[in-house]
DNA sequence: GGTATTTATTTTATACATAAACTATTTACA
DNA sequence: TGTAAATAGTTTATGTATAAAATAAATACC
């Protein structure tokens, strides 16, 4: 907690002061990128950020105002909503992405590829074991 | 960062449903009780929780107001006020360390010794590297 | 076809978080 | 001693998060 607490104020900050967004804008951004061009229904967006509803709404609703992506009704189904990146929500993404890959790059220079590896089979592990968990 | 949300999201629901406190305030409370009897400074809460001051200001006053936590003005300075824990503060922390203990327990019990202590030593290098960082 | 349930999202109330501006006090030092 | 700078907290404005209730549309099924 304490290791994620310190990466996330470092990141985060960077991201405010280089490019006026939050982490979870860059998460955002970041599953529409990998999406494509396609239209995302609102609800799927809330279960790949593991937020909720609310949540959700509210920072669609911002990032709808500031142009970073746009929304419409899904026009098979009345109640759903999907939205997609803009041309500036993909500009911003990605230079947000490289700056972004740079930090990680140079904060974790001193680790070796094993080191790496070990790490995140070991973050897996205990991801599966949180989640299997909830299941009980 | 995924392993960590998935972590908090369950944990910090078991203590929002078992107890109705956040994990910020567990927190708060597990540094008051690592100090002891004596009245700790805004101040050094804030930067303990690595929390901004407004933030420090309005949980103090919501645990104030349940009687978690009490505060006064410090007798030697007058700009400064120090907090410290309730007994219901005392109780309530003491209830949750041990439904968390054994939340954690039992999630990682298929870790070995040497897999915990691995992991542990590799966080702690990465935070380092982040904090380290910052200062650059 | 009409009602009950489910699904998709929003609204509401509240908690938690930051940055920046502000107030009040203490300290440093010319 | 008087003033500038530093320190301790709070306030304000805003963003991010949840749960629970509400709304609206689609679907299931008698």
């Amino acid at each position: 907690m304490k290791c994620t607490k310190t990466i996330e104020a470092e990141v985060s900050s960077q991201f405010r002061r280089s490019h006026h967004q939050s982490l979870t804008r860059f998460d955002l951004l970041s599953q529409l990128y990998r999406i494509g061009d396609d239209w995302v229904a609102i609800g799927e967006i809330a279960s790949k950020l593991m937020a909720s509803g609310g949540n959700i709404t509210g920072l669609l609703d911002r990032m709808v105002a500031d142009d970073l992506i746009e929304r419409r009704a899904n026009p098979r189904d009345r109640r759903s909503f999907q939205v997609r990146t803009t041309k500036k929500g993909r500009d911003t993404f990605k230079e947000m992405t490289s700056d972004h890959a740079q930090w990680i790059e140079d904060a974790l220079n001193e680790f070796s590829q094993k080191d790496k590896e070990q790490l995140i089979k070991l973050l897996v592990r205990v991801r599966r074991a949180f989640e299997t968990n909830t299941l009980i």
